[in-house]
DNA sequence: GGACACTACTTCGCATCGCGCACTACTGTG
DNA sequence: CACAGTAGTGCGCGATGCGAAGTAGTGTCC
């Protein structure tokens, strides 16, 4: 598809959504998989979530531990550390300017 | 960069944001570029405008006419079509459900 | 007049990233 | 025992934006 798909509209924001997502609480893949498709993004594949956890953990925003459930599969558990909720605060500074500069460009009229 | 950075944010975004800088004024690929720019899309690299054009041709939402220029190269001007105007219109209206929805993440409470 | 800079466009190959698919593994149910 | 639901991993693909290089036309400066 040429035009304006979603799975092209979440590259690099999946992140920040991620990030977010485990904002007010700790938070494992599936769950949060679960959390994002809630909030809006229905179309958000399992394996994008699992990668990012992975790619965020690896860049040191996120630590991780792993509980046994009694009923079920392990969860690996994601947490936000100080370098996460910086970068959740930076990312999310940087998404609305991002926002608020595409909102002109589809308002703009020629004023200029 | 693992963070969220503009580059990726603009991906699935640009093909949006040229049907914006073509909705009231013809223009030619570099034109579209500055126009980018001074719109706050401060990283965007001029190749990538030219294949984003490309590709909108490709997909049949833009005409295009080559205007031979007395000062400099020829020009290769870009021109919205019917279909181009829908896509426009159908792009931006996900593009605000989209952005609507990260909004809500980033401001999410304990609501739910 | 030749080096340089600016405009304008094209092509090439790279890196990132989200996704579909398949696979493992554990639990509970019919 | 097969199957569905939960939970996680790995692989390869496709789309896309980007940097760098190249071509070409014009004007400027030494």
């Amino acid at each position: 598809m040429l035009p304006v798909d979603t799975t092209q509209l979440l590259k690099g924001v999946l992140d920040l959504a991620v990030l977010a997502a485990l904002r007010d609480e700790d938070g494992y893949g599936y769950d949060i998989l679960r959390r994002l498709r809630t909030a809006g993004l229905g179309e958000v594949g399992d394996a994008s979530v699992y990668g990012t956890l992975r790619r965020l953990f690896n860049a040191g925003l996120l630590t991780t531990y792993v509980v046994p459930s009694v009923e079920g599969p392990h969860r690996k558990y994601y947490s936000l550390n100080a370098a996460g909720r910086d970068e959740l605060q930076r990312s999310g500074k940087i998404w609305h300017g991002f926002a608020s500069t595409m909102d002109d460009l589809l308002r703009e009229r020629e004023t200029a």
